[in-house]
DNA sequence: TGAAAATGAGCAAGGACTCACTTAATAATG
DNA sequence: CATTATTAAGTGAGTCCTTGCTCATTTTCA
């Protein structure tokens, strides 16, 4: 690694480690500095501005998320076989870096809304794969984003939780449980 | 309502929608007090500070959430039945002040850290419900936090894309599929 | 030796909060 | 009742401080 992009990628762990421990507006381009041991101008060399880094940050990961779990899902058929997949990915991609992964979690509704048209979206993915199985008759038909959504919730509801420290140990060690409860609210009936 | 009160509570409600639509951090006291109608200084009168507004908001919600699920589900007698009267409140406590509920839900993790010892918690409250059905054998026993996580987040997921504008229409219409959902998540044989 | 990298004092902007003062409401008084 | 005194409510210009960012200068190193 030359030293600038040493230099770069030790800014960038620093701003990230501030930003999930004390949030992105409560953290100064001087604690990031320090916290990287570097000049607080060595920042603008890198980045044009404190928000631009926090994006910057944002965008990569979510891209990255995205990509990931629709490869994951992509050569397998059948739903539970995908949704297993899917959880899997997510579930070891938040114990590989948990310090991205909580910055991620964190910060969607504040970059959300900055996210380009036509970026992959780790969102719409799952919502694919629901709206896909449904239209094939492997699920109850229903409104897919909320069908997604509550999905989603039963595996990012306890992420969320061990940011908050109310849990601990790696994510990974409740895959099989994840899989099972998404399958599981995915096959309710209509009544 | 006497004059007084009046003017705390344009001051509550004009803080929570800016609060809510742009964040804490990003709103200024200027701001609060031009959409009162209401001086800079005429703030400070009822609160100490910003951020003892921002938190007061932030409590009362909290623990009146609690407590209203807590009495929803007393008077009845097994899971079933409880885990819908929960859901039931908690949505239509959501469609009753959807501005109050998103500003609870988007700003939780800055402000559970402060809430105090013994404060009535709408998360501890789902958890012993749980914990007590798995005592009894009305389901399977496992990690209770993270059965509680999973069945939170069926909801709670679908509640925060609302926030989003994922999607449309009171939380309410949907309390019988969050109600099977949840009791789906909870029923999960361990294999 | 010159370009790339790094520095950190300093600047302009904007923020939360204060406070001396005005205005409105209420009580006391003769 | 009219008048005055007392308190409560409200004001907004100004203070002090922090913050993101710049740039003239120095250091590093190929």
């Amino acid at each position: 690694m030359g030293k600038a992009e040493d230099t770069k990628a030790r800014v960038e762990r620093a701003a990230l480690t501030l930003f999930v421990a004390r949030g992105v507006a409560e953290t100064t381009t001087k604690e990031i500095a320090l916290a990287a041991s570097v000049a607080e101008g060595t920042i603008y060399r890198y980045f044009p501005s404190k928000e631009q880094l926090a994006i910057d940050l944002f965008l990569r990961h979510h891209r990255a998320l995205a990509e990931a779990l629709g490869e994951a899902h992509r050569p397998l058929k059948g739903l539970k076989a995908k949704i297993e997949a899917i959880v899997r990915c997510y579930c070891e991609w938040a114990d590989r870096d948990w310090t991205l992964f909580a910055y991620h979690l964190l910060n969607q509704h504040s970059f959300l809304i900055q996210v380009p048209d036509g970026t992959p979206n780790p969102v719409v993915v799952v919502r694919e794969v629901i709206a896909q199985a449904m239209r094939a008759g492997e699920i109850p038909r229903r409104n897919a984003d909320l069908a997604a959504a509550a999905t989603i919730g039963v595996v990012m509801q306890p992420a969320t939780y061990k940011v908050y420290g109310r849990f601990t140990g790696p994510l990974s060690s409740h895959i099989r449980f994840f899989a099972d409860a998404a399958w599981a609210v995915l096959a309710v009936k209509e009544k």
